[in-house]
DNA sequence: TAGAAAACCGAGCGCTTGCTCGTTTTTCCG
DNA sequence: CGGAAAAACGAGCAAGCGCTCGGTTTTCTA
């Protein structure tokens, strides 16, 4: 069970993908216009004071409960200072969506080309790094699947297109599966869909999981084992 | 593939569960100390209204964003009017979520004899059951799903209870499984917390299904030949 | 080290919110 | 039909919201 789970451990997805410091400077460089703050080291440092309060205070209380006045506290900034680094409200939800978007895309279309051409292990290495990135991104994850409901169309369209996207990255590699004979499936954007809230769950519900103290390669492997049990052909 | 569907299907779950109206008049009898309108069918037609408005408003913009004038409006109540039936606003996200609770484990605990005596037909019961409870209560069950953070830790523990408790429910029928030779399942509780958002995402995800033109059928075939490939002993 | 530029500050503005309460309308029944 | 009980009404209140802007502090450089 899981055999080749060395070679799919091999390589993971860039470190810095997933570090708060190195995010901010991402999306520093892309809101360059907006943000106010010219020197990159303070604005980066600020940037991650900032989402970084806005993703633990979210995580409790949702976005739109969180006020700008416990931002400032929690960020030690003031009212003011706040806006030199976004100009309203929903300009914080919309980088961080983004932001997510764009990292998760990134990291599941950088599997090794040796993993690459071999279906099953193509399929094993997308469960392990989407379920490792989400548990090193977990507030940010979270974040873009609670609060992109009820918001400007734009802002919800981002989230949802990511969802279709990844889920498109799974069907694929599903069907080339299918093509070679390695796997049975019935229908296989269906499936993809399925395989899809298993790897959520486990950022969706990280609580549960750590009051059980299960462990993420714990979890990898259940997951790895379900799915192939299901669609494998032996 | 999913053989014995149709005892499965034989008996399902008592309509009265998932309609509008009685399960208004359950809410009112549950709340009829603090609810202030005195004939019944008055204080169940209002409720149904002001639930339904509820519901509605809140999957598209998200509960704190709906505003009581938002719901007057609804309701064709007044501002004043509205409080003659719960204390605050609080109280109406208690009495969904509660609600929910409570029917989903009433339904899922029915099982026809016939089918609790075999651990298979059991599980096949307990997939299906949920999906077309979840499909026919699907504004209740994404409220409940969605809302129950960030909010008066009270209300949190009855979503996490009633969530626990269902997946309870299914551990226990796999454990049966087990010992009865008929499932092969490495971890009962984790191979329980699986198969879980294979349910939930039937209702959360409910408008990709919709898109794509899936059935509910369709869907509790795919997710039962899913699961039993997975764990079932052939 | 002086002075300009950059960064930060926070009281205050207009507006919306949850909720109340004195009043009006509707319902019911002798 | 009349009058009391029940239900519904909606302007108004205090509190809290996102956001601004004139002023202060900090930082950099000449």
């Amino acid at each position: 069970m899981v055999t080749g789970a060395a070679e799919a451990r091999g390589r993971r997805y860039d470190p810095n993908l997933a570090s708060l410091e190195p995010i901010c400077a991402r999306i520093l460089a892309r809101h360059r216009a907006t943000i106010r703050v010219q020197k990159s080291h303070v604005a980066t440092a600020n940037l991650a004071r900032i989402i970084g309060a806005v993703l633990h205070l979210s995580a409790q209380k949702g976005f739109h409960q969180t006020t700008l006045r416990d931002l400032a506290e929690a960020t030690g900034l003031s009212m003011g200072g706040l806006y030199s680094y976004f100009e309203n409200k929903n300009t914080l939800l919309v980088m961080i969506l983004t932001e997510v978007a764009t990292t998760a895309e990134a990291a599941l279309r950088d599997a090794p080309d040796a993993v690459k051409n071999d279906s099953v292990l193509h399929l094993r290495w997308l469960i392990a790094t989407h379920i490792r990135l989400t548990e090193d991104m977990q507030p940010w994850f979270v974040f873009a699947y609670m609060e992109a409901k009820g918001f400007p169309a734009s802002a919800r369209r981002i989230a949802v297109e990511s969802e279709l996207a990844t889920e498109q990255i799974f069907a694929d590699v599903l069907a080339r599966g299918v093509a070679q004979g390695r796997f049975r499936v019935g229908d296989v954007s269906l499936t993809a869909s399925l395989i899809k809230p298993l790897l959520q769950d486990w950022y969706v519900k990280r609580s549960k999981y750590r009051k059980r103290r299960t462990d993420v390669e714990v979890y990898i492997a259940a997951v790895t084992t379900f799915v192939e049990r299901s669609i494998l052909i032996r």
